[in-house]
RNA sequence: GCCUCUGUGGCGGAAUUGGUAGACGCGCUGGACUCAAAAUCCAGUGGUAGAAAUACCGUGCCGGUUCGAUUCCGGCCAGAGGCACCA
């Protein structure tokens, strides 16, 4: 017996699509449920396998949610701003948007080719003015409150692309579009304050599901530290020279200042500076290299001591030099430090290599080797002598605060993000610059800003955006005053359209605003939101703040946008290396819906393996899966006339949907397919099976294979199609067997197996035990000591 | 260096309030059907020994707790990911 799976497949999209079948209401008596997928970049690659395994894994949870009762919001949009389009019109000198809209083809035939039950009528794409519209308004809220401000700021720069990046962008100093090594630069920049959400970001995930590794990605990425500010005056001059310091409790052991090169006091003091052409020179080096140079903590240290600036320790009021070294960081704390050689690995290496003293505070290690970095009793610490750590640090963060000194203080690794990209391919930041009144955002009514077409879409050597060669997009009236004015022709980074997009698929066409108030309050937060590990420390903490932003000005409801948050693993070519064209090794989920169906890989893709790992795609495996597709559907020829379950599989089917329901909803797919070929197994040894025991079988497997599942209920008749039945329950009675097996014990080592009734108690089993020809063997003439036996579980017996 | 996580047959992987390790599938071997092949079906399949019953070994390594450890504890080793001259 064949069937034309193609067909079958074409047959069913079909009619889902007619019936509107996934469509969700905002709204209605039901229980609401928001699942969502990252949203796919449609790039000129087509659909990735990798693409195939999360969606169908959710699609499968957003059937079974459904047929559960629920009020099921699925949405599927592209994310279509960013390089790789931009490249590509590079390259070609084409108009991006014809090249995205193209791809976005490709992607939805391949998309809807696998039966995901998207709900199509909320379709969005950033790169749309009808939703960039609302990315801009809502970087005015971000302006309006204050939270959006431009400055001038050493940002890091990539070469390649010509454009600054944020600290997530260049996260390990190389640049996330092209990989190369950034460095920094000076620009003036849009700037976020996501600093001042550190705490609430932190503090927010508290209220989240997320794994574990996820919120620990986070929480390093904005690396809360606890310790003071300590301010030392510069030696005849009315001027303090700040530092943060996690270890106010070594000031005494301070021998030397050390500031970035960077520094600001540089720059004020120049005259001062005896030494400042050897300064300067020192500035120059240390900005033509690369950040990973510049952070590599094995490099051998080097500086310049600054003649003619001195500081005053002021716990003791000795007076010290300052040094410039590239060791100290400009973006963190305050660009400068306290140098403690004895007690810190980085001061001690450069006070050894300068010659500067080292004077121990804390009793321990030895510091002719090396800086002692462990807690111990302070000594030459006057009032600090004969405390630990914490004590100490206490206690001296009380002295600065009495004396003026300096005070507690909270850092973080988080930076305000850089949000101004000189490249063409975003969204036109939306505001203007008057000579007369300075930074003015475009009116409300005035958006959207669109993108212009430009001449070339290269970035440019100057360090402007492309926007900036279109004059008449350039020159527009200031929305204050009416003169002249020039727009901003810096774009939004690529996350930016990626930070609101699931508050827009809950009211997708609203023209009002980002989603109705009604839309917001519905559907609130998402329930479930599955994604790559890549986006732990960028997409979803831009994300997170961005809803806590809109949460604090009154427009959302909830502060935290996303309850559940899960990510897939990999899958690997067949020679277990990440797929990639040079490779070789690449699948195309195409050829593999056209050969072998639609359900074939999707069940292949969910039984792969654990869904949370890397696994290692197996034509074989797939073909194994069409296998098994086959045989339901052959299961057919089996059925008689009986609407009920067959007496000799009903406890395995109540088992089996209990399994089904809960693996897929806990997303252990495999287990859940798993259990499935077991049934299917059972039903095999069978002569003939009834519509019921069939009926339920294609119910449980309907959510990952629907195409075939829904053709066979519809060709026998088994009752009303499966996307809008219940799903099958299960009788906690039926799961008990009357008998089952269990194994035996002897010191230890397993010796039998034996077979007793569920009602049995120890003693039956026990009795049943000793009766075993193998464990007579082994206790004969032997001292039992005792035996342990626990229903459904083992029976222990202990020999002597 | 710090923080997370992972380690089970030839392969993907099952099984953890501690209770018969290797479910399910791939691959492989043998068989049935066929002129033959494909497809399909049946049987076997952790290693060693044995015709078999069965025995010994076996969940990265070394110890510990326990009647019993893949699971818990301590110490290693290997791999993956995150952070890293962050003061």
């Amino acid at each position: 017996m064949n069937y034309n799976f193609n067909d079958i497949e074409k047959k069913w999209q079909k009619i889902w699509e007619e019936k509107k079948a996934f469509e969700a209401k905002n709204g209605g008596d039901k229980e609401k449920y928001y699942i969502l997928v990252e949203f796919p970049y449609p790039s000129g690659a087509g659909l990735h396998v990798g693409h195939v395994r999360s969606y169908t894994a959710l699609d499968a949870i957003a059937r079974l949610k459904r047929a559960q009762g629920y009020n099921v919001l699925f949405p599927i949009g592209w994310d279509a701003f960013g390089a790789p389009a931009e490249a590509y019109a590079i390259k070609n000198h084409v108009y991006p948007a014809d090249m995205v809209s193209k791809c976005i083809d490709t992607f939805k035939g391949q998309i809807k080719s696998l039966g995901l039950s998207f709900d199509w009528s909320r379709e969005i794409n950033t790169t749309d003015p009808n939703y960039y519209k609302w990315t801009q308004w809502q970087f005015l809220q971000f302006y309006k409150a204050g939270l959006a401000y431009k400055a001038e700021k050493e940002i890091n720069w990539c070469n390649n692309c010509k454009t600054g990046l944020s600290n997530e962008d260049a996260a390990g100093g190389v640049c996330e579009r092209c990989g190369n090594p950034t460095t920094k630069k000076l620009k003036n920049q849009w700037m976020l304050k996501m600093s001042e959400y550190a705490d609430s970001l932190i503090e927010g995930l508290q209220d989240t599901e997320f794994l574990d590794k996820i919120k620990t990605a986070q929480i390093n990425w904005i690396g809360k530290s606890i310790g003071a500010e300590v301010n030392f005056k510069l030696d005849g001059l009315d001027e303090d020279l700040t530092v943060f310091t996690t270890r106010a409790d070594t000031l005494f052991g301070v021998t030397a200042m050390v500031i970035s090169p960077e520094h600001k006091l540089i720059e004020k003091y120049k005259d001062k500076i005896k030494n400042i052409d050897e300064i300067v020179e020192y500035q120059e080096l240390a900005h033509k290299k690369s950040e990973i140079e510049r952070t590599d903590a094995t490099r051998e240290k080097t500086g310049v001591k600054i003649e003619g600036l001195k500081a005053i320790n002021p716990v003791n009021d000795r007076v010290i030099d300052i040094w410039v070294s590239d060791y100290v960081l400009a973006s963190y704390g305050t660009g400068a430090i306290m140098m403690v050689p004895a007690h810190d690995e980085r001061d001690y290496a450069f006070a050894r290599k300068f010659g500067i003293e080292i004077i121990p505070v804390i009793s321990g290690g030895n510091i002719e080797e090396e800086a002692y970095t462990g807690d111990g009793v302070h000594i030459n610490s006057e009032f600090l002598d004969g405390l630990g750590k914490e004590e100490a640090i206490a206690k001296m963060i009380e002295f600065l605060e009495k004396n003026k000194a300096g005070q507690k203080k909270v850092n973080y690794r988080l930076q305000d993000w850089v949000f101004s990209r000189q490249r063409f391919w975003g969204e036109p930041i939306p505001m203007v610059y008057c000579e007369k009144c300075g930074w003015e955002p475009v009116r409300e009514e005035d958006l959207p800003v669109i993108l212009p077409d430009v001449p070339s879409y290269e970035p440019t050597d100057n360090g402007e955006s492309p926007l900036s060669t279109v004059e008449e997009w350039v020159n527009t009236t200031c929305p204050k005053c009416g003169g002249h004015a020039v727009r901003e022709t810096d774009t939004m980074p690529n996350w930016a359209g990626s930070s609101w997009y699931w508050i827009r698929y809950m009211d997708a066409n609203c023209e009002e605003s980002i989603a109705s108030k009604e839309a917001l309050d519905y559907w609130g937060q998402v329930d479930l939101y599955n994604g790559g590990m890549e986006h732990a420390t960028r997409h979803l903490l831009y994300a997170r703040f961005w809803n806590q932003f809109l949460y604090d000005q009154g427009l959302l409801s909830v502060r935290e946008p996303f309850k559940k948050r899960v990510a897939h693993g990999m899958i690997l070519g067949e020679n277990n290396e990440k797929m990639s064209k040079s490779k070789g090794n690449v699948v195309n989920p195409d050829d593999m819906v056209n050969s072998y169906g639609a359900d074939a890989l999707r069940t292949y893709e969910m039984f792969i393996g654990d869904y949370t790992k890397d696994a290692s795609w197996s034509e074989n495996g797939l073909k194994s899966c069409k296998k098994f597709l086959d045989r339901i559907y052959r299961l057919g020829e089996k059925l008689n006339e009986s609407n009920e379950y067959s007496k000799e599989l009903e406890a395995e089917i109540h088992k089996t949907i209990k399994k089904v329901t809960e693996d897929i909803l806990t997303m252990n797919f495999n287990t859940a397919v798993s259990a499935l070929m077991i049934l299917l197994n059972n039903y095999d040894k069978q002569g003939e099976i009834s519509r019921k025991d069939y009926r339920t079988l294609i119910q449980l497997l309907n959510p990952i294979a629907p195409h075939v599942t829904e053709e066979i209920n519809e060709m026998y008749n088994l009752g009303e199609a499966l996307n809008e039945s219940a799903w099958p329950n299960w009788d906690a009675e039926k799961l008990i067997d009357d008998t089952y097996e269990i194994g035996v014990q002897v010191n230890g080592k397993l010796r039998a197996s034996i077979l007793v009734n569920t009602e049995d108690g120890e003693e039956e089993i026990k009795e049943k035990a000793f009766a075993n020809e193998n464990i007579k063997k082994y206790i004969d003439g032997m001292e039992i000591v005792k035996v342990i036996a626990i229903p459904k579980r083992i029976v222990s017996i202990v020999i002597k």
